[in-house]
DNA sequence: AGGGTTATAGGCCAGTTGTATTATGTCAAC
DNA sequence: GTTGACATAATACAACTGGCCTATAACCCT
């Protein structure tokens, strides 16, 4: 079976080009052919890779929160072996927010992603997982570092983790330029510092 | 000039249909017939009170905002003449927040209204004009509660005000079925608790 | 009562959509 | 070199799109 191709290559290549479409020309014309057109293939060779638009789609949601979790990944590995639980959280916010190229990228298709999510039940259930999977990772974190002393004891976890991902609530101000990157990021530090009060190792 | 129906009212029925069918429907299958359709009407009748599909999409949008602003001034008025600032903050994420019927109408029609303006410029400049208008509005109230000594005297306004407007992020959460609206109404509530920490009439 | 205006519905069109099908090119194994 | 699987492109097609135009009905004013 010989596979001149690499498939899964191809594929996120296509998936990139959508995402391009959702961002420069909105999720109106995200249409089989226009993805193509981006892409610089024919429209027959995007259905040789997706059975279906449908499909398409699919494919290019999941990708961009694997994409969004391995750039997170990656600034871990940069903050070495025992990162101080703020820096991590800060890195998680910051790749979330459309703060720079990759990440406006696949924010938007975040949000289209959402959007799609209010009237198909799969979506919404994938959508859902993902997302839940993300807040009870910033939970255990919270956790944490409430129990090692870097956040104060009287600090509800449930309530605090909450309170952290709301702050991706910044990305309608980025993207329609009502806030600007500067004062986003002097935000989380300001509610971050609020946050980690204590210096670790809290009483041990 | 004989009117025998009453044109805005009429616009705004459209409008509504629009909005039912972006949260039941999506964004993809916003189509002039779709939304005639809901509204219980043939798409020439539709075409008689838009001249366009775009003019359509914008006044949805526009009434939209405008129904979340009457939200808010209702809602203030029930606070009667000299409300808590804490209670006026509240309100004002409350009504953006997808939280009962109305709102979630309004909330996804912004989402939606958000998405698009990433790539019209139109759409873009009233977006932004919109929600920095508001934005002044909650930078305001900070100012005024920080001098009335409601808010402490070392918080920084316009973070203060970036911060609490990027708790709108629980909208995809709240969407999504993350966190459920109990939590959410939690959160906020803890959240204004720590930022309200004077009494009022500070120092006077 | 009649003339003019609006409300409403429906049909038409050219263009676009997603999908299915077909044709041609390309490579590896026998 | 022939065969078969795959890559890529092109075309065909029914459904649907937004915009335009027309027909009928309802209504107001004089």
């Amino acid at each position: 079976m010989p596979k001149q191709v690499d498939h899964r290559e191809r594929r996120e290549s296509i998936a990139r080009a959508l995402w391009r479409v959702v961002g420069q020309r909105g999720v109106m014309h995200l249409t089989v052919r226009e993805v193509a057109r981006e892409a610089g293939f024919s429209h027959g060779h995007v259905q040789h890779y997706f059975a279906s638009r449908e499909e398409m789609l699919s494919f290019a949601m999941d990708f961009a929160s694997e994409q969004t979790a391995q750039r997170v990944g990656r600034g871990l590995e940069e903050l070495g072996e025992h990162p101080h639980p703020r820096d991590v959280l800060r890195l998680m916010l910051i790749e979330m927010l459309p703060l720079y190229a990759d990440a406006r990228a696949t924010s938007r298709m975040s949000a289209a992603y959402v959007l799609e999510a209010l009237h198909d039940k799969k979506i919404h259930a994938r959508a859902r997982d993902s997302l839940a999977q993300g807040r009870s990772l910033v939970e255990q974190l919270v956790r944490q570092a409430i129990e090692d002393g870097y956040i104060g004891p009287d600090r509800d976890p449930v309530t605090e983790t909450n309170l952290l991902l709301a702050l991706t609530g910044f990305t309608t101000f980025l993207e329609l330029d009502v806030i600007e990157p500067r004062e986003v990021l002097a935000a989380v530090d300001q509610y971050l510092d609020r946050l980690f009060t204590g210096d670790g190792d809290g009483g041990a």
